[in-house]
DNA sequence: AAGCGCCATTTTGCATTCATTTTTTGTCTT
DNA sequence: AAGACAAAAAATGAATGCAAAATGGCGCTT
């Protein structure tokens, strides 16, 4: 009996128990399904790997009823995969998976700078500056940790600022379903593209500031294509050389 | 005891059953799954309807453990809702969440449109061009039916030929969404509509045929967006008028 | 007669149990 | 010793059972 799953028996905290994270949830299958979920994108298990349901119910400590209408969620959000019969496996990314995500990803993005045009304040644009600066005092300091950290930020904001729940809903799956993916490869973004990813940040403000969505909405899609080769490159050659590192970013 | 179901109590075919529809599902969940999504796109349960587990069970004949796991995940798609310990309920969609939706399709479409550009063939355009003009018989002849098939498989053709299938996938499903709308609510496009609709649409071609996918990507946004008003501001009205008619379409 | 509160019934949530299917293990044959 | 077959063990899929919550109805109070 090889388990694919570190040991963490941590069960879910008792209902009743004051809830440290604010996220409250009152039904069981629901807590599963917020834990399950993170402990999937958070590279817990390998990829691939089978996950027997009866072990799951004992680190979560439930029973399997709620545990498996979980698994059919995350099923259906694409981060796991149930073969009929045999269980529940997380799911493998190919390399055209990736470059699917990633496409539909920048797809996701550039709609939200064209929406983002249209009712973006100009509070919410000098906070973006403010990011933005932030992130050039990282770039210069060659923290890639806190670059990306920013970046994932006015990335979100953009986002945010698309003022679409819809679209921010799909968005925050896809992102999953990629960081999932950047946790257990922990792969990086070349350093060669760091300058030009700064400069199309700027491009980036500079069609936000005018409101130019069709602009923008071409921008942000090119950068992230940008991005999108410099990942699956990276992801082809190899894990990381340990020259650069990265846990998490945009 | 009031139904909000009426009744059609078809019940599953036995697993063993040569099933009509080649859509083979072996466990019985999966089953369920597909039946009850299309029940609910179809518009057989009124919006915002309790729906009791139980009934759904004698429907389909199964027992209450599969039905869940099926509702867990149509909540999931966005389709219907679950209020702990108070059902599930047909997803009511206030006028913002569909201008969400229809903003999100035109996203979707418009990535399909940029993808489209860099993979599609000679062959599949002739396709699309052939249906165009089908399209505009049906235009001439004021059918209108004819007129929104045809413009369905048009958008379906473009979203094929960005090959890419997670994004196909999500496209379906957001489709899904507002078809269950369309299906309830039988909302017509504006006569007033058609002929600008007519001319996009061959705006829309003009671009692919020369790859230009960031122009095209612009107007099948535009497109939509013009749909989307004039979608939101007939619902926004009331439903039919009687003068147009029209069962489903893009 | 209208409003409020209590109790019965229904319904949901989860655990447990039962039936298949898959996987593993052990043995036998060649 | 290697491969194949068969039986045992385990895991999945679905049904049933049980406790808690919600809905509905009834009587009581004012």
């Amino acid at each position: 009996m090889k388990s694919a799953i570190p040991e963490t028996g941590v069960p879910i905290t008792p209902p009743a128990a004051g809830n440290g994270s604010d996220r409250q949830e009152a039904s069981l299958h629901g807590e599963v399904l917020l834990r399950l979920r993170d402990y999937v994108v958070e590279g817990n298990i390998p990829e691939g790997a089978r996950v027997p349901e009866r072990q799951l119910c004992e680190m979560l400590g439930i029973s399997r009823t709620p545990l498996r209408e979980a698994l059919k969620v995350l099923a259906a959000e694409g981060l796991i995969e149930l073969l009929p019969n045999r269980g529940a496996r997380v799911r493998q990314l190919s390399q055209r998976d990736l470059e699917e995500l990633f496409d539909v990803m920048a797809g996701l993005e550039s709609l939200a700078g064209r929406l983002a045009c249209e009712a973006i304040t100009d509070e919410e644009i000098a906070a973006i500056e403010r990011l933005h600066y932030e992130m050039y005092g990282h770039y210069l300091h060659r923290d890639m940790h806190g670059y990306f950290q920013i970046n994932q930020q006015i990335h979100e904001s953009i986002v945010a600022a698309a003022r679409n729940e819809t679209l921010k809903a799909t968005y925050a799956n896809f992102a999953g379903r990629i960081r999932r993916v950047r946790y257990s490869a922990n792969f990086a973004r070349k350093r060669q593209r760091w300058g030009e990813a700064m400069r199309e940040h700027e491009a980036i403000l500079d069609a936000l500031r005018r409101r130019a969505g069709s602009e923008l909405s071409d921008i942000l899609f090119q950068h992230l294509r940008n991005k999108r080769s410099a990942a699956i490159d990276h992801l082809a050659e190899g894990p990381d050389t340990g020259l650069e590192t990265t846990p998490q970013g945009d």
